[in-house]
DNA sequence: TCCGATCCTGCAAACCTTTGCAGAGTGGGC
DNA sequence: GCCCACTCTGCAAAGGTTTGCAGGATCGGA
């Protein structure tokens, strides 16, 4: 019921094999006689059973793309790129959300891996031993995190980071706070990392508060640890905890960014959404996504692909979550 | 290099045949030689290269599913059920965004179509027409929008948008405006329609502000048509708008819920995190994706899809952007 | 006029799995 | 002891596409 290559054969009077050709290595086939396949080809309706050439090139046209949780503002607009990017190079995606299992993670991978060409692995938590292993047997290329010998697409925390540092010492800001995010967290060390340098390339003293869950209740968890400390700004792991903590702030009646400033990472939706809107270091995923994907596909082209690992670039957005310090830490 | 059913055959000393039958039809082949088999696959790492399968049972094991726009919070939820789901019953998904472009929405079905057993169209904003059309080829299911004669998953907004009304009325509100949606928008439709009939039994008056794109922008945009009606409550199209809306009063201003009271529809997580709450009518998403899958996989085994239209209820969230009126309207 | 090169096309095999059909073996009933 | 029914297994074809190889045509050069 379905056209097939037989079809469009028959019906242009040639052999199946000048169809595919006319369709895959257009070089190799008469002008005329190729212009005739097409034409028919579209008039059919013709399109190629996937199964049947993936059968036979080994290849399967599909990408698989593994995110910890798509309810978390972060992925989808990466995963948006991502997805985009492919369909313009003829290629699908399958999206499996492990739901922050990262127990899961392994044979999901596994699962996935046997369907398509390569794999998109956006912020795997897994241990690098487990890692290294699930990406030799597909090409991959990981993003938000680094790996030896494996292709990455991560965000340069650095340039954004000292810019809000800076931005912060600028406002008078002399003792900063730092809530991070999960121990196992690749990002949230390089993150931290970050924050440490800046602060000590600034001058500033950095009070690292402890670790919260990477959510907006995490952030409303964060308030009592950063009452405690002597601080006129806190740095947030990401924008969810900087959000959560803001209005756990607010609830207290303690004015953001009257009496402390806050700020946080990602530059997700909401934080231009909320007020005060939250001053943030931005990821830009749409550049990340799809570079990933390109790297990708470059692998998928080379017999023995080179690993690369690039970095993009984050970028201070000043909202209005961040002001002057009121020097409380002086008194 | 993969290892196949041949290997795992030879292997095991017994036909392709026999090793298909173990796997896929247990009960064909004799109990001890069956285990046999298993184990060996299982030592063997063998895993079925489902482009083969597909290419003779001409099923693909793979679900399409369509969302206009992933950065709309609305959506992640829904994708997340309905991927969970798919992959209990080893099913994969492919995800394609439109990036709300409606024109695209035909050509990217059909190009999806071809590589899945079945289609899950969220919300899709194509003419009824067109829809059809694109219903007729593969095994389909209707998110959050419904078609006659095709199988859908809808909200039952009526319970929940009386409620709010109700909730309303009884904190003393007698004007309520309401902010729609794009104008396409089937969903929309459905809102208002259950606004104006809840309005109209409560005894409340309704005030259609207009229409505005449903985003956070779109909100804000609605600012002036609100203030110029005399209401003491809107109800916007979605969270979005509600929360857009909000932000711009806070802008002027203008209290929440103190001078007037603000609710919209969806509960995405984003309503839980602002200042205030949002009150909202909450859509029941991880319960909506897995019957939507569970009615597609249910279609897929029937030779003559039966035509099922399931509505999953909603439910009325109480928050903090709702209070009694002011009365302002009876000055 | 003949030869070689070049261009285009067709043949046929291959990819891996499923499945209808038939054959072999077993056990039970008469 | 014979036949039938039943269970289990293997054979072989089929599914749609790609691709190495070879053949035919065309053209240019000598």
């Amino acid at each position: 019921m379905a056209v097939t290559l037989r079809d469009v054969a028959l019906a242009a009077g040639v052999s199946p094999s000048t169809v595919s050709r006319a369709l895959t290595v257009p070089e190799k086939v008469d002008e005329r006689t190729r212009e005739r396949i097409l034409t028919l080809a579209a008039e059919l309706g013709y399109r190629p059973n996937r199964a049947a050439r993936g059968l036979i090139t080994g290849r399967t046209g599909n990408l698989g793309l593994l995110v910890p949780d798509l309810a978390n503002p972060f992925f989808p607009g990466l995963v948006k790129a991502i997805q985009a990017r492919a369909l313009e190079s003829d290629y699908q995606v399958f999206v499996v959300d492990t739901d922050e299992d990262v127990a899961l993670e392994p044979e999901l991978i596994r699962q996935l891996a046997k369907q398509v060409d390569g794999l998109l692995l956006c912020s795997p938590r897994m241990r690098p031993a487990t890692l290294r292993e699930a990406t030799e047997a597909t090409p991959t290329v990981l993003v938000n995190r680094a790996l030896a010998r494996v292709s990455s697409v991560t965000f340069e925390n650095g340039e954004g980071t000292s810019a809000l540092i800076r931005h912060l010492a600028g406002l008078g800001h002399r003792r900063i706070g730092f809530v991070g995010g999960p121990a196992g967290s690749w990002s949230g060390a390089q993150r931290l990392r970050g924050v440490r340098t800046a602060c000590a390339t600034a001058g500033l003293l950095l009070h690292e508060l402890g670790q919260v869950a990477p959510t907006f209740e995490g952030g409303t968890s964060a308030l009592e640890l950063v009452l405690r400390a002597p601080v006129t700004a806190v740095v947030a792991y990401n924008d969810l905890v900087a959000i959560g903590l803001s209005q756990a702030l607010a609830e207290r009646s303690i004015e953001v960014p009257g009496r402390i400033s806050v700020a946080g990472f990602d530059d997700i939706p909401m934080a231009g959404m909320i007020r005060p809107s939250l001053t943030t270091v931005a990821m830009p995923l749409a550049r990340a996504g799809s570079a990933a994907v390109d790297l990708l596909l470059r692998h998928l082209g080379e017999p023995e692909p080179r690993v690369r690992q690039i970095q993009v670039p984050t970028a201070l957005r000043v909202r209005g979550s961040t002001g002057p310090s009121l020097g409380l830490d002086e008194s």
